[in-house]
RNA sequence: GGAGGUGUUGCAGAGCGGUCAAAUGCAGCUGACUGUAAAUCAGCCGACUUCGGUCUUCGGUGGUUCAAAUCCAUCCACCUCCA
């Protein structure tokens, strides 16, 4: 295995969260020379990050862990742009009060990983709408253009794959990766940032960045970029049947967020505790040793752990009580989704294909029939295939909850007000 | 500006006057088997339904027809080639 002379990139080596770098050894180098900055730069494309960032965050993570200072790049000026990287479509426009929304959400999963400040190796949150706005077209043209070719630009990934595919890309699109270069250099003239670190997907713009550093400023800079993530299964990171796994606890519950790693593949749990924990990795190999149903348990540690760094030990501790009475006691646990719903409907008879849409089991009633039909709906823990069941007062327990269930993993507490 | 092409249910992609709520694949849901895993197998996969049906969909609009996703007109979007 390969040894580095710094911390920041054995610890990454060893967690496997190295794709590229565009040179190995002169990072490695400059990471022992003193305390550096290193950025990377997301889209203020929604209200939260997805677990599909996790992988960057916890990037800048160890960076800051590791004595250096990780700065956090809003894109505010490039999302009204719009990353054309590995999409078919162009991006929706979004007008400033969105991006700032958007933002505004985003900070808040960032503090959650990074500590925050004024001191030397304390994180910062920059966005560059702050200096795209205010470029002079002319003379942003003729300062950076000129280090451009559209011969060049057009051998990228980005851009290219547009073309194949015969999908539009506009210029306003075909400009991002020059602004995302600027970036970079910007950066580098504020903060002396030397290393812009991100996904596979990211290569082609990061190398841009480092090549106009080199052409502009005669820098050496960095680039470094993950793998790209995918579960064994082949799918992307981050997908599950409601959506997005988003980082915002607005968006998805901690009860949610502990599910989905729990659910993880036997064939994931190593490579996630490594990459979404911080538990040391000789803990971790001892949890890849376990087999069979024994993975379970490195499967509820990687869920707790991930779910404490998110949210917080409770968070996560409350999550895993509910997962255990759930699913090893057939109970029911606090962190479960709930409903609520007037005492006297209750009295009177709810349809259960109503409460199970209502409950958000079921988007329609159609397919609540269907759930009841095939035998996936249940009350109680009690199946019921009788698609005009009534859920009644009987069904209550002793606290007045009716658990309604979708399937074996969805479950609902339904309660009167 | 000119010529041609494309636009179908989450995606991909058939259909080209009735048998079309629309093939097939992927994704998704449920069940069986299990370990809250994977793989496999089975069913489902527009909405509403008193389960008899009813209603809304094939880029938009307006026509032709007993009947249109399918034909015509027109508009829009995109693609390719020419200028």
């Amino acid at each position: 295995m390969t040894q580095y002379k710094s911390d920041f990139l054995n610890i990454l080596n060893q967690r496997g969260f190295i794709h590229q770098c565009s040179d190995f050894a002169a990072l490695d180098s400059k990471l022992q020379s003193g305390v550096q900055s290193a950025y990377i730069g997301f889209d203020a494309t929604a209200p939260s990050l997805h677990v599909g960032s996790l992988v960057q965050i916890m990037m800048l993570h160890w960076f800051q862990q590791c004595g250096h200072k990780p700065i956090t790049l809003m894109g505010g000026g490039t999302t009204k742009v719009g990353d054309p990287s590995g999409k078919d479509e162009s991006r929706k426009m979004l007008d400033d009060a969105a991006i700032a929304a958007n933002i505004s959400g985003i900070q808040q999963v960032f503090s959650k990983f990074l500590k925050y400040g004024a001191g030397a190796s304390d994180a910062l949150m920059v966005n560059n709408a702050d200096w795209l706005e205010s470029l002079n077209y002319i003379d942003f043209l003729r300062d950076y253009g000129t280090h451009f070719t559209i011969n060049r630009m057009m051998t990228f990934d980005s851009v290219k794959l547009r073309l194949e595919r015969e999908q539009p890309l506009t210029f306003l699109e075909f400009n991002y990766m020059i602004l995302q270069a600027y970036d970079f250099v910007e950066l580098h003239r504020r903060y002396k940032t030397v290393l812009q670190m991100g996904g596979s997907d990211q290569w082609g713009n990061i190398i841009n960045g480092v090549d106009l550093a080199h052409k502009a400023l005669r820098q050496q800079l960095f680039g470094l970029t993950t793998p790209l993530l995918t579960t064994a299964s082949g799918a992307k990171m981050g997908k599950t049947a409601d959506g997005a796994v988003w980082l915002s606890a607005d968006l998805l519950s901690p009860y949610d967020y502990y599910q989905y790693w729990r659910n993880t593949d036997d064939a994931d749990v190593g490579r996630f505790l490594k990459l979404f924990t911080v538990l040391p990795v000789t803990e971790i190999a001892k949890l890849e040793k376990l087999q069979g149903a024994d993975i379970n348990e490195a499967k509820k540690i990687l869920a707790y752990e991930a779910t404490k760094m998110l949210h917080s030990a409770q968070a996560a501790q409350n999550a895993q009580d509910t997962a255990q009475k759930v699913f090893e006691q057939g109970d029911t646990g606090d962190d479960l989704p709930r409903v609520t719903i007037p005492a006297a409907r209750l009295q009177a008879g709810v349809a259960l294909i109503d409460l199970l849409v209502e409950a958000g089991l079921s988007s329609s009633k159609s397919e609540a029939r269907r759930l009841v039909q095939s035998g996936g709906a249940r009350v109680n823990g009690e199946k019921i295939e009788n698609e005009t069941a009534l859920i009644t007062a009987q069904h209550q327990d002793a606290q007045g909850i009716v658990k309604l269930s979708s399937g074996k993993k969805k479950h609902v507490l339904v309660t009167v007000d």
